[in-house]
DNA sequence: TATATCTTGGAAAGCGCATTCCCACCCACT
DNA sequence: AGTGGGTGGGAATGCGCTTTCCAAGATATA
């Protein structure tokens, strides 16, 4: 029923050999006579290459494992464009996975990865402070049989990837709204075992430290941005009397966050930035349409993406290590209101 | 270097045949001692199996594949996390492509997947008014080599799909929007070749002409977020006399359009809903947090994929195609201001 | 005890293609 | 005319696994 190299090729009257060679660029190419016999049999047969055939003759799959937390969340989504951005072309494919933020579904991923003996696998945002050694583990035995990994975020000692500086910009940010006049800063975290909340929060802690300053509540949740509504509202319901005193100043670890932040400060009845000013991180570009506009940490994500599928591409052995520089962007969300 | 299950077999002192009933779900199961030294083996050894290998033996891959326009437009995000979600636990996996809506990257996605041997595919919003015929055709191909089919949004007649009601939605929502006072509508249609976009127009012409009305103005233009603003700047920048006259209502062709005209129309200094009404299309989870919320379609987006995901699953050989409405939702963005 | 019926493990034949040899042939040069 | 190099096509092997098909042992039936 389907058709076959073979029958494209008795079709022509060569052999599969022939017929091989013309239609897959073979370093060596039959005259042009044969080889356009050739494409029309395939072309009236309708012939397509069985990829999972041509994948074990060459031992190559022509595969790119893309493994995010979250494909509906913006961040991952811009990252998964640019990775498929920077692919294009390359003749490469890739195999996505949304997993939720579960543990298991990743160590899931990486070995079906594996079992397809994909080039290379695309990791963003995955490392946790504790608990991720399984990940590390299969991560390392990939590289071992062969594969390329590209970390975004916080690439492995000794792996190739996309290092955020989560920590400096985050500080840097402080250090900008401290200038703006902001003492009353309160963080919201997310999820403190992602290295990634970890590093804003110490990044947000040592601008604090600098300014001698400390901050009010630091408000652990989920990384999302229901988890940045529900923990805000708590917050707010819990500690009138703080906002009360004065605007205060709310770091979220990711505009996801923050997004949700906005929402529980006005149903709250409170505004923006007067009551309760506002920054987020990553600069999704959801944030383009908002009044206020809101301030963050400029990430370029999309750039990103596409960098780690050209680190794929590339021939780069070597562990290299970009580092990514976050970009604070002051915006309406964090006037300073005395 | 790299384990095969030959190694596995020779290390448990088993034939390869032996060895691949333990470790892959065949009908004929092994003495659990037999399996359990087998088990041993695979492990100690760190054994991945080919899914190449297994996928040519068996002829099945184990994948499907996901055509997107963008995969950072939230609405295909969401989509594709819900297709993700559908397929967890069944063993498949995705290869994702998103193709900057563009044909012929459309065109090799299915070439590819074909290749590839994908299960399924699942298309979502690809159908053009005019020109999409080259896709059809592969499609077409596609699903007599035995691929099922899934198409989001205008199923093609004869295939497994959902089909979305936009004519009628779109319809329902300008009833609604009369209903509230509105009388002077411009649409922001987007590219006029997606059946999408011309089926949503379509229903807001027949909702105008029920009530007696016509449109001020048609104004296409691409259907991006960046299109949405651009073709309002111009739109404003034309017609101010219009919009002295009185309140005008946007219908936008889709949620990011109306975001895109949302700060087109701040940035003209006018007041929405005020000066100028705004509806989206599609009810993108961003809305949630936009102030003033903004009126829409509401699209289940996440179980769309969900079901669509199931569809493939599922064994319905017949042609089946699921209609799915959109819910007008009412917001302060079309808050009626005589 | 002898024969028929199950089990169970193994040998071997593919799955569809790429690729390494190998051979036949042609051209050029001496 | 003879040799060497070059070119172009085909036979055959192998990629790693699944799955018949077989044979031998175990169990059951008469």
């Amino acid at each position: 029923m389907v058709v076959r190299l073979a029958d494209v090729a008795r079709e022509a009257g060569v052999s599969p050999a022939t017929a091989s060679r013309v239609l897959n660029g073979s370093s060596r190419s039959p005259a042009e006579a044969i080889a356009e016999k050739v494409r029309r049999a395939a072309e009236r047969l309708g012939y397509f290459p069985n990829a999972q055939a041509q994948a074990l003759a060459r031992s190559s799959a022509g595969l790119v494992g893309l493994i995010v937390h979250d494909i509906a969340d913006p961040y991952f989504s811009s990252i998964a464009h640019g990775v498929q951005h920077g692919l294009h072309g390359s003749g490469l494919r890739v195999m996505l996975s949304s997993t939720d933020r579960d543990g298991e579904t990743e160590m899931e991923a990486v070995r079906a990865f594996m079992s397809y003996r994909t080039e290379g696998i695309v990791l963003a945002g995955s490392r946790t402070v504790d608990g991720d050694e399984p990940l590390i583990a299969a991560v390392e035995t990939y590289r071992k049989n062969g594969g390329k990994v590209i970390m975004i975020g916080q690439p492995l000692p000794g792996t190739l990837g996309l290092s955020v500086d989560n920590r400096g910009s985050a500080t840097e940010l402080v250090r900008q709204l401290v200038e703006l006049g902001h003492r009353r800063f309160v963080i919201l975290a997310g999820d403190m075992n992602l290295v990634t909340v970890k590093d804003r929060h110490a990044g947000f802690i040592e601008g604090l430290d600098e300014a001698g300053l400390s901050a009010l509540a630091v408000l652990p949740g989920v990384f999302t941005r229901d988890g940045g509504l529900e923990v805000m509202t708590e917050y707010l319901d819990a500690s009138g009397a703080e906002i009360a005193q004065g605007q205060i100043c709310v770091l979220a670890a990711n505009d996801v966050m923050a997004l949700g932040a906005l929402t529980a400060v006005r149903r709250a009845g409170l505004r923006v930035p007067q009551d309760v000013a506002l920054a987020g991180f990553d600069d999704i570009a959801t944030l383009e349409d908002m009044i206020p506009s809101i301030t963050t940490v400029q990430l370029p994500l999309d750039s990103m993406g596409e960098q780690a599928a050209l680190m794929l591409l590339g021939a780069e052995d070597a562990a290299s290590v970009r580092v990514i520089d976050g970009t604070p962007v002051l915006r309406e969300s964090t006037t300073f209101c005395p």
